[in-house]
DNA sequence: GTTACCATGTAACGTGTTACATGATTCC
DNA sequence: GGAATCATGTAACACGTTACATGGTAAC
């Protein structure tokens, strides 16, 4: 149920129409998360009525009209209390991305926390591939059709080694966020 | 809707039942698919019932049965007729590890078109994704929030880098794979 | 006998997708 | 006035998830 966070933070890096955010969408967040614009409405209603954001309306009476979308208080505090949730999926690799914006928008709310614990569960996972690697692909001749279901293999491999790549440079990052956010507060 | 065709492959691969089948795709498939035992119960019915599979019930009579379930020559027409058939999303990077499977089994299915195919989609995806850095983080000093943002492009390029990687070293494989079958009606 | 695992299923719900429909505004 | 784009919505359906329920078999 992300998406709603993820809505979030778009609306609070700028308040938005629902089209708005669909275009929006395409290129920031949407790098790694699609949504269609009927997702992006219901989801704006839902938030509305859980008092997360409000709509703007302007234009006359009658017609249907535009709806500037803002965040509330009640949906910062959401967006903080998910934050420092730890993610219960294991795959939380979506997720992190977007708490990482919302760290860029509201300083920091825990993503380090949870970048450790997803790379401890990568790593363990690349160190299965890696046994199963040894075990049904020992070195040496193998047929097409056993090189086939190596490279299957290579790719669960090769994602887990890009990630941990990815969050090994993202360390640094995060660890200098808390560091100005604690300095901001000595000053 | 390939899951259908992920469960053909797997039978194809070895007869099952529901079960077995659900804890099989663990270790296989499930590398980067995971489906429950809901899901698979209900394609199974489904393919049954399209003459794709058939359960071969034992066990006593009133009681639940054991169904293992064996691939019909319909599922094969249609594994193969899935196979040739071009993926419509720009994300088929699942639906060709499937194909790979299933070319390991039955033999060139049309993978390596598919492979090129989706190889250029990415590449001009990668080269988006390095545009749009240029031009939103020039070399230099950035602000955390910035790093922030920029890690969060970074993990779409290195995605891409790395499918393409993997795709690059997938190639010649399913090159053998062409020449072996052509080899095989040769002779 | 009771625990663990094998095996199948129903029901309900939430999310994501597709098709279709409507109307406002802007530009030519 | 017509086309393109901005903007919002309803309805239906497919897919995925969770909760709950049932019964068989093997091991202790």
């Amino acid at each position: 149920m992300s998406i709603q966070h993820a809505l979030l933070t778009s609306l609070l890096e700028k308040p938005s129409t629902g089209y708005g955010l669909a275009s929006r969408f395409d290129r920031s967040i949407g790098y790694f998360w699609q949504a269609t614009h009927q997702q992006i409405y219901r989801e704006l209603r839902r938030m509305a009525a859980a008092g997360w954001v409000v709509a703007d309306e302007e234009g006359q009476d009658g017609g249907r009209k535009r709806k500037t979308y803002r965040v509330l208080p009640a949906g910062v505090d959401e967006l903080r209390r998910w934050g420092a949730e730890p993610a219960q999926t294991l795959d939380g690799r979506r997720e992190l991305l977007i708490k990482l914006r919302a760290e860029a928008v509201l300083g920091p709310l825990g993503a380090r926390d949870e970048l450790l614990r997803l790379m401890v569960c990568h790593e363990a996972q690349l160190e299965t591939y890696r046994q199963i690697e040894k075990r049904d692909f020992p070195d040496g001749a193998m047929t097409v059709p056993q090189q086939l279901q190596h490279r299957v293999l290579a790719m669960g491999i090769q994602s887990e080694e890009s990630w941990l790549s990815w969050a090994r440079e993202t360390l640094p990052v995060l660890e200098a966020a808390l560091a100005d956010a604690s300095g901001d507060r000595r000053s």
